[in-house]
DNA sequence: CTATTTATAGACTGATCGTTTATTAAAATA
DNA sequence: TATTTTAATAAACGATCAGTCTATAAATAG
C-alpha cells in the first residue's frame, strides 16, 4: 500500500514539529550558551549540566546525537544570537555608525559585568580549546568571526561614507584588528573581574581610528 | 636535633638535587608546559601525559602533591621562561627599544609557525580555563600578565627617552593594550592557523603609537 | 648487616565521562 | 478498541578521570 498524492498522512505519533525545534531542545540549547560561554566545552560534562536544566540523560540523546553535536548546535546558536545582537546594534540608524560601535561596546561591557565577569566569548573560549575539539569546530568558530568582521566592515565603511572616519583607512582591515584585540580584551576582563581591559582596549582603538594616520598598516617608518 | 656544625648528614638515600629539582620533575614540567600550551589544562588527562613523557604515575605522584599543584608549578616555569625571553629582547641594548618589541614579536611569531599554530599561550589558555580552575589559578595568571605588561612599561619609556616614541603617550596604557590585543591576536592565528592576525596586531599598533595620537605633540621620528 | 629515605613502578579505587540499550508514555491511524 | 510510530526517560555500560596503595630498587648512614 503506497501512499498517494497529498494527504499520505503516516500512522503513528507525528513529530511535535517538523524539524524538531521542540522546548525541551531550545532549554538545552539555550543553558548550552550560557555554561559553554563560562566553563567552556571540554570542562562541561554532561552529567553536571543536565542535572541543572533538569533533563534526564535519556533525553539528552534524543535531541542531540552526540555532545559534538549539541556543541555544534549551541555554536550555530550563538553566531545566530550574536550576529542579530551586532545588527540591532551596527544596522542602528538613528545613531552615527561610530555611536552604534559605541553601543555595541557599553552593551556587551554591562553583559559582562552584569554576569559578575565570569562568562566571556563562546568563541574564545572554545577558541582555545581548539586542539582538543574536531576540526570542523575550529573552521565553523573561525568562520563566525568572520561574519561578525563583515558586519563592523560595514559599519566601519559607513562611518567613511559620512566623513565620520577617514577614507584612507582600510575598513576591512580595521575591523580585523577590532575583533582579534576585542576577543583579547574579553579575555583580560575575566581574569581581571573588571570591565577596564574592554574600556582599555575600545578607547585604544577609537584613538586609532581618529589619529591622523596614513593610509595602509603595513607602511611604518625605521 | 643532634645535629652539630656544619656536616650533619641525614640517614636515608639523599635527593638527586638539594631542593627537588629532579630530572624526572623537570621533563614533566617541560612537557607540561608544551601540553598546556596546546590542550589547556582541564582537557589534559594526567594518564596519557604521563605516558607520553614516559613517568610512572607513581612517580609524579612523588614530585607534585595533585594535578592542581603541577599545574600551578608549570604556570610557574612558564612565566619564568617568558619573562626571559622578554628580557632578552626588551632589555638588548644593541637594538633600539621598538626594535626590540619587533624582534619579540617576529621570534614568537616564528615560534608559533615552528609548531603549526596548533601550539597558543599558555596564560591565555588557562585564561580561558579561568571558571573551572581554582581562584589562586586567576591571580596568578593576571599577575604574569602584569609583569609582562611591566616589563613592555619599560621598554616603551625607553623609547620615548630616546625620542623614539611620543612622550605624550601613557607607556603603561600602552602596554596594557599591547597585552590585551596580542593574547588576542595569539587566539585567533591558532583558529586561522596562520600568523596573518599576528601581524594585523601588530602593525596596527605600531600604526597607533607611531600616529598623531592623544591630541597633541610631535609624531614623525627619525 | 640493618635502618632509613629517595625514587620508581604499576595495580587498584571510586567517581565521572560520553554513550547505548531497553522500556514506558503519548498521539496518531485504522 | 488495536496498531503503529514517535517522544521521552531510566538504567546500565565501558572507558577514563584524578588519586591511592603497596611493593621494590637504590643509595646513604649506623
Amino acid at each position: 500500500m503506497t501512499e498517494s498524492h497529498n494527504a499520505p498522512r503516516r500512522r503513528g505519533r507525528p513529530p511535535k514539529q517538523p524539524d524538531g525545534q521542540l522546548e525541551t531542545r531550545l532549554a538545552l540549547i539555550r543553558r548550552g550558551m550560557e555554561v559553554l560561554t563560562e566553563r567552556g566545552f571540554t570542562a562541561t560534562g554532561l552529567e553536571g549540566f543536565l542535572k541543572q536544566v533538569g533533563v534526564p540523560k535519556g533525553s539528552f540523546y534524543h535531541y542531540f546525537d552526540s555532545k559534538e553535536a549539541f556543541g555544534r548546535a549551541v555554536m550555530d546558536s550563538y553566531a545566530r544570537y550574536f550576529e542579530r545582537k551586532l545588527d540591532r546594534h551596527l544596522l542602528n540608524t538613528q545613531l552615527s555608525p561610530l555611536q552604534r560601535l559605541d553601543e555595541f561596546v557599553a552593551d556587551a561591557s554591562a553583559g559582562m559585568a552584569r554576569h559578575g565577569f565570569r562568562r566571556g566569548c563562546l568563541v574564545g573560549n572554545m577558541g582555545q580549546e581548539v586542539a582538543v575539539l574536531p576540526d570542523d569546530f575550529r573552521q565553523q568558530l573561525d568562520a563566525i568571526l568572520h561574519s561578525w568582521q563583515q558586519r563592523l566592515t560595514v559599519c566601519l565603511q559607513a562611518a567613511q561614507a559620512q566623513g565620520e572616519l577617514s577614507a584612507a583607512l582600510d575598513a576591512e582591515e580595521l575591523a580585523q584588528f577590532f575583533w582579534i584585540g576585542w576577543e583579547g580584551a574579553v579575555l583580560r576582563a575575566r581574569l581581571q573581574c573588571s570591565a577596564a581591559p574592554l574600556d582599555v582596549f575600545y578607547s585604544g582603538f577609537l584613538r586609532m581610528i581618529s589619529a591622523n594616520c596614513s593610509g595602509s598598516m603595513i607602511s611604518d617608518t625605521q
